[in-house]
DNA sequence: CTCCACTATTCAGTGTTACTATCTACTGGT
DNA sequence: ACCAGTAGATAGTAACACTGAATAGTGGAG
């Protein structure tokens, strides 16, 4: 397992789970299928074993629906499905990330002159 | 003490400590003053604890130095300082804030379709 | 003179989160 | 029979922001 910077590990932090419901507001998906698809996005180094803790989290919160769904190569899948209580949370991180990326743009413009 | 959304607490972590050496980018500051300033730009609900421990570990990793100065209207303010160190920090700082932006603005355009 | 507000810093304890490492389990190919 | 790929779970750790409280100095209101 590739480690990425310790950096980009604590920024994560918040926004990894905002992410994921970025990614099912898309469409349904799996644990194992997200993984590969954050990887393909560039997230290269974001540890399995999280993906699934975090799906968990959000299946506490009910912010999605489960269905466990059969596959032709291995294991069942559970495939999670973003309901209205989770698109609510993705307005709010939507929302607090756009205050923050404002700020930052901000003080970036002021440490840049 | 305000509390602000668990959202911000949590998307705050890695990034704060970004914020803080921008901050000091634009200049030397003490602890309280920071926490003043980051108020103003509205992060109003930033813990006074939270920056002061945030310094120490600034401090601890030599990205800022240390200087003890007296106030005319309380206890002696410890003003810290960027240092070479703390520069190269920020653009480590800054270079995986831009490709998270990076991915989320992609995100974001996704799902607005 | 005493109390309070503001300035300024510190610290112990808590909750949340991502990572590491490992385990289980099913399929297909060699 | 073994291994690679698929799919999920979990116990333990480290890092970080927050809470709440304590300490300490100054000046002004009563």
């Amino acid at each position: 397992m590739g480690q990425q910077s310790k950096q980009m590990t604590e920024m994560l932090k918040g926004t990894l789970e905002g992410i994921v419901l970025a990614l099912l507001a898309t469409g349904p998906a799996y644990g194992y299928e997200i993984t590969a698809r954050l990887r393909d996005q560039g997230f290269v180094d974001i540890a399995e074993g999280t993906i699934y803790a975090l799906l968990v989290r959000l299946e506490q919160k009910g912010q999605v629906d489960v269905e466990k769904v059969p596959s032709e190569k291995g294991p069942p899948r559970k495939v999670f499905t973003l309901n209205a209580q989770g698109r609510e949370a993705l307005d709010e991180f939507w929302s607090s990330w756009a205050f923050l990326a404002e700020r930052l743009a901000h003080l970036k413009a002021e440490g840049d002159k």
